[in-house]
DNA sequence: TCCATATAATTAGGCGCCATAATACTTTAT
DNA sequence: ATAAAGTATTATGGCGCCTAATTATATGGA
């Protein structure tokens, strides 16, 4: 998590310039401002989940069982597939799952054709839970997107996208 | 830490459109846009970072107490202040202080005119590490944005903007 | 002058997230 | 049939962050 309370400016780097040729500084501030803003959005809705008694990590696993469960009707995922889809490896999956099941939001079934397998899928519980978040969760978003016209909107997302594939092609 | 290996589409929402009146599909998919790109950024120099033996939130203090030294002539910061401008806790800073002080890259000295503060400097191997983080720190940012032409930074820098103080006065 | 209050720093204890390494089991491919 | 690959779990540990309690110091009135 980022957090610097009050950002460099221009003349905080003026000292760095003779000594860094590699320093660009509209770069880096726009970097810190991207961080700075994308870290408060973070905690802010990290805060907001606490309160409904989830964490981003679990809630990010009821979203992914979700739209799984929308998209085929109701097959589920196993750990390992959430745990690809999620970024995290399967033992850290292991763990969220215990969480969410002690918590009975999610259910564990065996795999038909493959015993190795696990199946999770969302219980009635889940699914409330999720219900009781998405209207006020989503309310914020648009509260938040509320100040950009249709077309700052498609300007930044095309700005971000710009962003991403320069960070997934240069490494 | 958002993480979302392929994030949602606009399909994916079309059957919660008619079930959640708050919910506004292009405001959620940039949300998710701007959240992962932000994370991917932050995870890659987090990575960057560690393998020159910083986590995030010491090099944060590191570049504060070095804005510090830089601004006002090596007079250096208290724990308490570094906590107030990182957004943690002093019980966090004292944590953090305490790793960093082992590694030798910072240095305590009682404060003169109060003695319940403590003052907090680089040390020279801090100052060094710094320098040894920085160029090709620096440069990654510069290829990060590249991309993106004057304009374009400028516009993102504004958007970015009023995200942010949409953020703040909504809360 | 002394007390209440505020501030500074630390310690103790805990939670969440995440990782690596080791283990056990199942499936698959040759 | 056996080796290789995949699935899931446990054990262990690190990091960052928190709250609550403790200790020390400073300060502003009554």
């Amino acid at each position: 998590m980022f957090h610097m309370k009050e950002l460099p400016n221009e003349e905080d780097f003026r000292p760095l310039v003779p000594e860094y040729s590699s320093l660009d500084t509209s770069s880096v501030m726009l970097f810190y401002l991207f961080l700075q803003v994308g870290s408060d959005m973070l905690t802010a809705f990290e805060t907001y989940l606490a309160d409904h008694g989830v964490s981003q990590g679990r809630f990010i696993v009821l979203l992914l069982l979700l739209r799984s469960q929308v998209r085929n009707n109701g097959s589920g995922l196993s750990p390992s597939e959430l745990a690809r889809q999620a970024g995290v490896t399967r033992a850290t999956m292991t763990g969220l799952m215990k969480g969410l099941q002690r918590d009975g939001l999610i259910e564990r079934l065996d795999h038909d054709g493959d015993r190795r397998k696990a199946i999770v899928r969302l219980t009635r519980k889940g699914k409330e839970s999720l219900n009781s978040i998405f209207p006020d969760y989503y309310s914020r978003i648009a509260d938040l997107m509320n100040d950009l016209e249709d077309e700052e909107r498609e300007k930044l997302s095309m700005l971000l996208h710009k962003v991403k594939n320069k960070m997934y092609s240069s490494k």
